[in-house]
DNA sequence: GTGAATAGACAGAGCGTCTGACTAATATGG
DNA sequence: CCATATTAGTCAGACGCTCTGTCTATTCAC
C-alpha cells in the first residue's frame, strides 16, 4: 500500500518535472495540491497538511517567489491573506492530473474493470475510518 | 489510498512513543523497520530506504546513540560493517507489529473478510507493477 | 599485481519543520 | 461600547534530514 501511494505521487511529481517545473519540491508541490479554485488562508493549508502555520507559511513565501502562487487580502477578513494559484500552477496542476489519470488506468489494465472498481470503494471506506479530520 | 497508509503509518509510530521511545523520530523508525535479523549494511538500508548512504549513515549515527542499534564487522568483508537491532530495539519492533495488526484488525471489522481479503491480493498485484525495485 | 569497484567516513550546504514570541484584526461578553 | 479572548499572519532561532562532493580502506576482476 506504501509503495503503491508512492508511486502514484512520483508518477504526479515526475510530470511536473517534465512539464519544466524544475524548482519544486515534492512539498511545495503537495502544499499547492491543497489550495483551492479562489484562494485558501495559510492556516487552513497547514491544517489540510497536517503541519504548522509556520511550515506553510514558509512553503508560500518560496511559491510565491517562484510565481506559482500569489497573495491576495481577504474581502472577508482584513487579518487574512488568500493563498491562490497562479496561471501556470493552474497548468500544472492539469498535468499532474493526467498523470495520475494514465497511473490510474495502468492500474485498471493490470488489475481488471471490477478489480479496480472494488479498489475505489474500499479505499473510499477506509477513508471513514482513517482519515483523521473528518 | 494515502489517508489509510499514513494512518497505518501513525498507528505503529504512536505504538513506539507510548512504549516509551519518545526519543526515535519517525524517520529514524522506517529506517530501523528495514533492518533485518542478523544485521544490515549502510549500504543496504539506504537502497532500501531510497535514499543516500551518506542519510542512512546519519541516522545510523543517532540510532547508535541512543542504543537502538549497534554497528559490528561484517565477518565475509573487512570494508563493511553490519547495523544490528539491540534487544530494546526488537521489542520496540513487536510493539510497532502489534498495533499495525490491531489497526488491520479494526480494518477488517469495518471491510468485513472478504473485502479485507480482496484488498490484500490487489495491493499485492498493484506492487507489481509499483515497486521499483522488483 | 594493477586497476576498477565497493563500504564507509567526513565536510559543507540547503531544505523543511518545529517552538516561542510578536503584531494586527476580529469576535465576544458584560 | 469597551475590555478581553481569539484568530491570521510574521519574525527569530533551532533542529532534523537529505544532498553533493571528496576521501580512505578493502575487495574483486583481469
Amino acid at each position: 500500500m506504501f509503495v503503491a501511494a508512492r508511486s502514484l505521487e512520483a508518477r504526479a511529481y515526475d510530470a511536473l518535472v517534465a512539464a519544466g517545473a524544475d524548482d519544486i519540491t515534492p512539498t511545495q508541490a503537495r502544499l499547492m495540491a491543497q489550495i483551492d479554485q479562489g484562494g485558501t488562508r495559510v492556516v487552513t493549508l497547514a491544517a489540510r497538511a497536517r503541519t504548522t502555520k509556520q511550515s506553510a507559511a514558509f512553503l508560500v513565501d518560496q511559491l510565491e517567489r517562484a510565481g506559482y502562487v500569489e497573495r491576495v487580502a481577504d474581502p472577508r477578513d482584513g487579518r487574512a491573506k488568500l493563498v491562490r494559484l497562479t496561471a501556470r500552477a493552474r497548468a500544472l496542476g492539469d498535468r499532474a492530473d493526467a498523470a495520475v489519470a494514465e497511473a490510474l488506468a495502468e492500474w485498471e489494465a493490470h488489475l481488471g474493470a471490477t478489480r479496480m472498481r472494488q479498489l475505489e470503494e474500499t479505499m473510499s471506506m477506509l477513508r471513514e475510518i482513517t482519515d483523521p479530520w473528518a
